[in-house]
Formats: C-alpha cells, sequence, structure tokens
DNA sequence: TCCTAACATCAAATTTATTTGATGTAATTT
DNA sequence: AAATTACATCAAATAAATTTGATGTTAGGA
C-alpha cells in the first residue's frame, strides 16, 4: 500500500516541553557576544579558550561565561586536553535549529 | 549572461550589524510565552488579541507588551481593522531564520 | 616542591527584561 | 451622548541576566 505524505504534517504539535527547551537555545543565541563567538569558532575545528581571548575583547571570567552559556544550551562542545579546554560548534545542532540562509552567515564555513 | 549561484557564499561575512540584528530577533524567539503565541498564530491566517486572549492565559497587557515584542523583531505583523487589531506571522522572515525542521515544529501549517 | 598558566566558579553590583495594575484612547454600540 | 469593547501604554515592582573582580583548581614546567 502506497504511503501518503501528507501535505500538512500536523503529527508532531510543539509541546510545553518544546518551548522550554528551545526558549534555552534561543536564550543562548539572543546576544551579540555569543553570537561573535559562534562566529569565530566556525573558523576553526575546535578552539581554546586561550586562543579566543586575545580575538575577543572580553575579560576572561565573561567569556567563560559565555561559552558556559552556549555549552548549556548544546550549541558548542567542550573537548578538554591537558591544560587547555577546546570548544568547537555542535554543528548538527545548530543546523537543526538555524535556517540554511542564517547558516550561511554566522556558520560560512557551512556553504 | 548565465548568473552563476556560488556553491560557497563566503561573501557575506557577518557583521557587527547582523550580530545585533539577530540578538533582536533571537530574543523575541527566546521566551516561551512568545514561542506559544507564534504557535497560535501559525494555527489562522490572522487573529485578533480578543481572540488570542481566551486562548492563552494572560493578563491582557502582557500579552501586548510580547505581541510588542515580536512585532519590533519583525516576526509577525499588525493589521487594524475598525476596532480589532489582527496579528499574523511573518512567515517569510521567520523561514529566514528557522531551520525546516523547527517550522515545522512551531508553524505546523509550513510543512 | 614551588610556581605559573589556563581556566572555572563565586558573590556582589549592575543592567535589562518582565510583570502588574492603572490609565488612556479610539471605535462601536446603545 | 453615554457606555462599552478592544486594545496600547505607562510607571512601579519584581525577576532574571550580565558584568566585575576576586578566589579556587588543576596540570605542567622549573
Amino acid at each position: 500500500m502506497k504511503k501518503e505524505i501528507p501535505l500538512v504534517n500536523n503529527m508532531n504539535p510543539a509541546t510545553n516541553l518544546d518551548f522550554e527547551k528551545y526558549e534555552q537555545k534561543f536564550k543562548a543565541l539572543a546576544d551579540q557576544q555569543r553570537l561573535q563567538i559562534i562566529n569565530i569558532l566556525a573558523l576553526k575545528e575546535s578552539v581554546c579558550v586561550c586562543d579566543l581571548t586575545p580575538m575577543i575583547d572580553m575579560p576572561q571570567s565573561k567569556l567563560s561565561y559565555h561559552l558556559k552559556i552556549l555549552l548549556e544550551a548544546d550549541l558548542i562542545q567542550k573537548e578538554k586536553r591537558g591544560t587547555w579546554n577546546y570548544y568547537s560548534l555542535n554543528i548538527k545542532e545548530l543546523r537543526g535549529l538555524l535556517s540554511d540562509q542564517l547558516c550561511c552567515v554566522f556558520l560560512p564555513s557551512c556553504c
């Protein structure tokens, strides 16, 4: 039997849980400084905080705070190597969130 | 002469103006109540505040405030008809912002 | 072992966003 | 014309996010 592709997909209406989850993710995106961090992370595979600091005009504790917000929203990942913490974008998550157009603006390596 | 579509669009790196603009848009999205409003607006072409009020558990002045945030971010539009103000989604803007996947969650009529 | 670099975390101060209840205004109804 | 509906706006109160400077922790080097 042929499986119909519905024109309108109302199978997955948004739930309160979705609202809560996406609120957090959009909050993480809703800050110029964090958008800039994302933009810089998009340039490389992985960047340590010590390399990030001179690229961005921000005291270290502040940078650390913003990285944490992004991390908790699962928009970036953290990997410890020795003394250094390397951060990288969670591309999959970001692409699930942002339009292609927006990915092109903020994640130039995506296009 | 044929116009080429570039495979990689690195022509438009993000600027500070982009950061500012998208900060505002993401801020508007970064709230459960506003996501719920968007979700409700997606059900109809256009909804007046008086119909919205009973659908959403919120004092009128609060609803008005949140609609304004969405309006200023250009995520929704307003049209006055007599005594009523009708609000509708700015689908084009939303699709320029959100992934297809996310559109399906919040804007079911999109899928 | 002691020192330093590379961070994270914390508490207090500050800024920004949201909520609330009251008031204002314009269109409609009576 | 007065009353009512459908909003927007405002100011004060509250809540949440951000910033700052200080302190804590861990790993590596001298």
